[in-house]
DNA sequence: CTCACCAAGTGAATCACATTCATAATTCAG
DNA sequence: CTGAATTATGAATGTGATTCACTTGGTGAG
């Protein structure tokens, strides 16, 4: 019989029913305010229902991260799919990043809380391996990229696996997003316009890893026409890039 | 009269004495079971008297980051400080924080977390400032890095600010960092070594921003003498660097 | 169609802690 | 030495996560 499929598929459905009254909480209210009684009753359930879904609130939480992870991985595809040059690909991953996290600020604040020893340690293991796998598609990504640079003879790996290749960057963007969003700590020592600097930062080291074509990481202009082309052809329907951000220069932004 | 004097030192050795009391409290068991009652009361005070020095939990939190600043800024000092050309120093910026990371893993994940925004907003402002002006020097001694390396001729900052020169390298070793401390992340991707991926990253971001003299950033021998030579000209008094790291060569080590 | 049964749902009760505050102890100027 | 003022105390309070004894509603054998 169909029963059992139907129970499966309402409850799924009902847990993104949670998974989406929890995270519109999040983003209205905040984290510290959240609360697991009024996302039942916003769903109008009953507390226990919710725990019949997540063993926990940290469980809530790495499951929305999760749930989210999706969407951040189709942002950073368009990058990697992308029909341009390796270097370019690479440097449009930290384009897409920057825009997911400028669209969804929510989702950079739960990740890094996420992955705090506090948070992961008190989820179950089930909901950890989730996460983590989630994520695993933007390895993929990555290790695609380099792999097609490696072959087009843009870069040499030197013997290191793709996506040790990459790790850098990816260090480099997560350090990044973790400091633009510790208020309070680069506005203290006069740094404007973090996201500036990591596209800046991100294309020395491309090209200190060797990676062609070069290019000055000094060169505003030249990144900013950079910049402006992957959005207009990657993220035409994206918001326009406010505060922070290089900005392109062409008819999309203000 | 040295009355207030008096109470005023006392004052401070009691919250100082709060501080280790909660640091070994999270070193055995961690951030997750951390209880403000049985700090009070493992230092022999009463609940109540633990809230006269800090607000919440949370701002003890960022006390104790605060005071372990300290530490970490003199371990980043001697980097700063060495008597070697300003590209070297740069370098042993990062083993030194490296090496700090080692020693202190406990130090790494508070850290994390207290930049959370749910941590990071129930703390006093005061609190919250506190423990911006103790990572201020962290700054200035990189601000003086870039400086004299700019005098020496070294790397050009090309309008930069000091500061932003080196924010691309901060900015790498954070997420390396955070990347090391996420349980299983790197694990499950195959990424062994994720410190010796700094290195060479970061060495290849110092050489795209043509700060000489240029390093193979894929030489192992030639980065692993470089630390070598850092850790027993610096960290001598330091445990040998163990899993993760670059192994030095030379003596100190094994 | 009825009824015994059981999985799922419920929300009041429980529990764990952070935080407060009325009271007790201590300090200190005079 | 005394009483006002300051500080320490820890039991009481408050908040919110988590549990669990009790319903409820659907299911299928008779």
């Amino acid at each position: 019989m169909g029963t059992r499929e139907r129970r499966l598929r309402e409850l799924a459905e009902r847990e993104q029913l949670f998974l989406d009254a929890a995270r519109e909480q999040i983003c209205d209210q905040g984290l510290l305010t959240l609360q697991m009684a009024k996302v039942a009753r916003s769903c109008d359930y009953a507390t226990g229902t919710l725990y019949q879904h997540f063993s926990s609130k940290e469980d809530l939480l790495l499951a929305i991260c999760a749930d989210q992870a999706e969407k951040r991985v189709a942002t950073m595809a368009r990058a990697a799919h992308w029909e341009a040059p390796s270097r370019d690909r690479m440097f449009a991953l930290m384009v897409a990043d920057m825009l997911f996290a400028e669209r969804h600020p929510d989702h950079y604040r739960l990740t890094q809380y996420v992955f705090t020893e506090a948070v992961w340690g008190s989820a179950s293991q089930r909901r950890r391996d989730a996460v983590i796998e989630a994520h695993r598609p933007i390895g993929d990504l990555v290790t695609h990229i380099v792999t097609d640079g490696i072959e087009a003879g843009d870069v040499d790996s030197r013997g290191r696996f793709p996506l040790e290749m990459a790790l850098g960057q990816y260090a480099m963007t997560i350090g990044m997003h973790h400091m633009v969003h510790a208020e309070g700590v680069l506005d203290k020592n006069n740094v404007r316009d973090p996201y500036r600097l990591l596209l800046c930062h991100g294309t020395a080291q491309l090209n200190g890893l060797n990676w062609q074509p070069m290019i000055d990481p000094f060169d505003d202009e030249t990144l900013d026409a950079l910049v402006s082309r992957i959005c207009s052809t990657l993220f035409d329907d994206f918001r326009p890039a406010e505060a922070g951000a290089a900005q392109p220069t062409e008819g999309a932004s203000q």
